[in-house]
DNA sequence: CGTATGACTGCAAGCGATTGTATGCAAGCG
DNA sequence: CGCTTGCATACAATCGCTTGCAGTCATACG
């Protein structure tokens, strides 16, 4: 790394060299605004990053200023600004699977909220494994992140969530499952979703009602929480049977229609835990030679980009994406100085909607199939 | 901003403060370090950042102070060491648009490469307006990255790329389209795949080939042109009307289907220059009533996850899109110091492999439908 | 036994920007 | 006309880390 070592020499003779600029790199520093403009590193300093400053700056002088800097092509360098203390206007962003159909719309709400807000985003992938999301938070930490944004659950290793709750940046969780307390969530109303499908699903007649998906991920341990507390509530039995596990993958559910479809008493509706999930049921409902809805009705969670190209298109809950991460943004960088705002709500839950398309109908054999 | 302002005199009393700690942060610093192992800054920097120094340390002093550093906790900052124009270890990466399924695939490789290489990963969205891109490689750049992909084709604003090419440091392109040579660009055989696709579809028994795809992206332009031109080698007639215009979404696929199907005599098979929008084609078909194949047969490109539980599942080019982004890597992380390795190809192209699956067979009335 | 070589360390000067404090100067007041 | 005020700037100290160069012993050589 030869990099020059003493470059701003006062110049034997005396003259002020014009503007030198960082000769390495060639980028215009607040220095060299100084000096074209013969005002003082302070000054520029202020006029630029406009603070709110007891420091009154003439107006002749912040234009002068603001003309060379911009004539220049100045760009203040977010490394020494964040040396400083200053805010590093970086959002930190840990997501656990990136694969997951649903995580793009995710990651294009935050990253349009951050630039919204002036903010760059930094993206972790977990891949799923919560080990890494460790590792990954402290990066993030360490690269002095103003905010760290948790995607999707990633509780799986309670380590992580013990330390992100001492941190000194505000860590906000979103899709998390609601069962931390320690840091603030934002989640979607799993209960009351679950509930409106299954209604959805019982008014339609049906009765022999499965449940899919692996209850691992906060959100979908709610899912099946609810699901079972809604056939408590009718008085329906809870057949463990109809409780497959699956992972959350095309494959998990097509596994798991399989496997449904093969009990003496298969269900006539099957909810999906996800959009994944319930698109992989419809798939291999398809290769059995049966009929969706005619034969088995099924729901999905997400309205992930697609679920209304699948034949039949899914019916399924959609969550208000933008607004879940629109909160978090204010919760997490919205108070200016101070750690959290406690004046918003920091666990905030959406409710999701519920889409009616054309894979849930009534169940086979009740009268008129509409 | 309450920073005490001089934290560390020497103590009146002579006494060196035990491990003072920046008080703000709790963070370790480096002086920390320092002076619980009783040496100097120097000694701790040259140690901790092991870099090939002409200067020896003993080894019982190294073992110390890596002691007290993994004890302490101490993490070293990426911005004060950014600042002194050491790599900031940051790879910018620009999405042309997150929401296409066939990036998430693309940006789990990329996190995944980087990660391998010690690299976090800046994310930028370039929402698929040009004008954000070029806004976002300046931020990117003022972030001191050490490097910068582009991902996806950005180049219907030419002041971008090249903007981009006087830039210093490496940036990489990768579907972008193979018409820079401004900068590297790492591609996919674009000709090569749709040849081997028409071919396909020609041993099928297809001569009445339609291709969907708006001529605007770089890959697609290519793909269109690889569509013509093989219809010109076959001596077979160009149709304008086979070439319907279509934003690449499930939508457009879709209405590009009708217009097809409203044709006197519509194609026995269609390629889309996408599976984004081969399956609006194929949702499109099954509403209209059609069988796909027996019908039409439709071809995609990228195999995106969900290609292959759509139903039918669909035929499609697959990309290596792992070893595409790894060798993006190379070339732009690859070479240690000096711009990029002469040695390396700063173009590479990849061949595409044919996924044959169930949306493709014999045209209609050809005798055995198998 | 004095003094060269080395082997190790420490000093201190920055990187580029922020910010508390001091300074220069022109009005304003009595 | 001297001095207080207040406005506009400049100074200088840091942030945490890297690095050229100077300094310190200890050992080895003449």
């Amino acid at each position: 790394m030869a990099r020059p070592s003493r470059q701003v020499h006062p110049s034997p003779d005396g003259t002020t060299p014009a503007a030198s600029t960082n000769v390495a790199t060639g980028v215009p520093t607040l220095r060299d605004v100084a000096r074209a403009t013969s005002v003082s590193q302070s000054t520029v300093s202020r006029i630029l990053s406009d603070a709110p400053t007891a420091i009154p700056i003439a107006a002749a002088t912040r234009e002068r200023v603001l003309e060379t800097a911009k004539r220049l092509g100045y760009r203040p360098n977010p490394l020494a600004r964040g040396l400083m203390g200053a805010r590093t206007m970086l959002l930190g962003a840990v997501i656990r699977d990136i694969t997951d159909p649903s995580f793009p719309a995710i990651i294009e709400a935050v990253t349009t909220e951050a630039t919204g807000h002036g903010y760059n985003v930094v993206l972790g992938h977990a891949q799923g494994k919560a080990g890494e999301a460790v590792e990954l938070w402290a990066i993030l930490e360490s690269r002095h992140c103003d905010a760290i944004l948790l995607l999707g659950d990633l509780s799986n290793q309670p380590t992580l969530i013990e330390d992100l709750a001492g941190t000194r940046e505000p860590v906000v969780a979103l899709w998390h499952g609601s069962r931390s307390t320690v840091i603030p969530t934002v989640n979607v109303n799993n209960r009351g979703a679950i509930t409106t499908v299954m209604e959805h699903l019982a008014a339609l007649g049906h009765q022999r009602i499965a449940f899919v998906g692996r209850r691992q991920l906060g959100d979908i341990v709610e899912r099946a929480e609810a699901y079972e507390a809604f056939l408590e509530r009718r008085g329906w039995q809870i057949r463990p049977e109809y409780m497959p596990d699956a992972v959350n993958e095309y494959e998990g559910g097509m596994e798991a229609l399989h496997h449904l479809m093969r009990l003496d008493e298969p269900p006539t509706a099957i909810v999906g835990a996800t959009d994944v999930l319930a698109i992989g049921l419809v798939h291999a409902a398809l290769q059995r030679g049966l009929r969706v809805p005619a034969d088995v009705s099924v729901t999905g969670f997400d309205d992930i980009p697609g679920a209304h190209v699948i034949m039949p298109p899914l019916t399924t809950m959609r969550m208000p994406v933008r607004a879940m991460v629109k909160a978090a943004m204010d919760i997490a960088i919205g108070s200016p100085d101070r750690g959290f705002d406690p004046a918003v709500d920091v666990h905030p839950v959406f409710e999701a909607e519920l889409v009616i398309r054309d894979s849930t109908g009534p169940p086979p054999g009740s009268g008129n199939p509409t």
